[in-house]
DNA sequence: CTATTTTATCATATCATCATGACGTTAGCA
DNA sequence: TGCTAACGTCATGATGATATGATAAAATAG
């Protein structure tokens, strides 16, 4: 609905480093195996959430994946901005110079919502959803 | 940021029909020329919104484009549906069995928010949107 | 009936995203 | 040193969204 398919799988696949909470760091094809998505594909993502500062990678045997930070500082718009397209637009009708000094007409009446979902992104950590909830839950 | 650029001229499109309110049908190439976008593909969006029920088209000389509801009966959400990818998630990790029953682990943080947006784009009609700001306001 | 004006639709091109497979690079270990 | 396990990256293809151009179909005017 509002994340595309490679923020998804980021967003799984720091929930699943997360959750083991081991030490060692984890490998691509455990990871890509528990997500059920391609390696390389993954391993691309994962690249680029290291790129972020958002994962530590280590090579060569016993190498991996693992949080570059405790999941209760890493808030999911961290996880999820570097899969956002470039010039990330926050006009819902995509004009380049909308703002509250030059608005559309949507704006005002946008702009209440669109705050609700940038603080939904910055405030919940990937702790916050490690968190058992009051009902059942899956993956 | 939330739209696609379809979804983005269709709703520029209804509100540039809507905001002449005279009674005559608006022509394809008017409203192409006032939202400078490609002519052809505008014409597909404005049939897609015809077969959705928002526009009346009427071929011919004097023929056109018009509103087939009153601007304050239009909410956005009817106007945006129509180009929102197929099976439209909920889920914001993308799981197909995400629901109350069945959550994933974002689903009841994440569903308060989500039920914000939908309520904007519900209750936010297209004559709101021409109403005057207290602000000045552009397009 | 014919010409003109307009929407409707089709075939195709372009572009970004998603995905795969092959190969390169680094690190540990004997 | 050389083997092996793991990440890193490149070339390429598949798919869907976006866009263009040509043509069909409908309605009005004369």
């Amino acid at each position: 609905m509002w994340l595309n398919s490679t923020a998804q799988t980021a967003l799984r696949a720091v929930l699943c480093i997360a959750e083991q909470g081991d030490d060692r760091p984890m490998r691509v094809d455990d990871i890509a195996a528990a997500l059920d998505c391609p390696r390389n594909y993954l391993s691309k993502t994962l690249h680029a959430l290291t790129r972020a500062g958002i994962l530590n990678s280590t090579r060569g045997p016993k190498g991996g994946f693992r949080l570059a930070d405790p999941a209760a500082r890493l808030a999911l718009a961290r996880v999820v901005r570097p899969f956002e397209p470039a010039g990330e637009r926050r006009c819902l009708m995509g004009r380049a110079t909308c703002g509250d000094a030059h608005p559309c007409v949507v704006h005002h009446r946008w702009s209440r919502t669109a705050a609700a979902v940038e603080n939904f992104f910055g405030q919940t950590t990937v702790a916050d959803l490690l968190k058992k909830d009051t009902r059942p839950r899956a993956t």
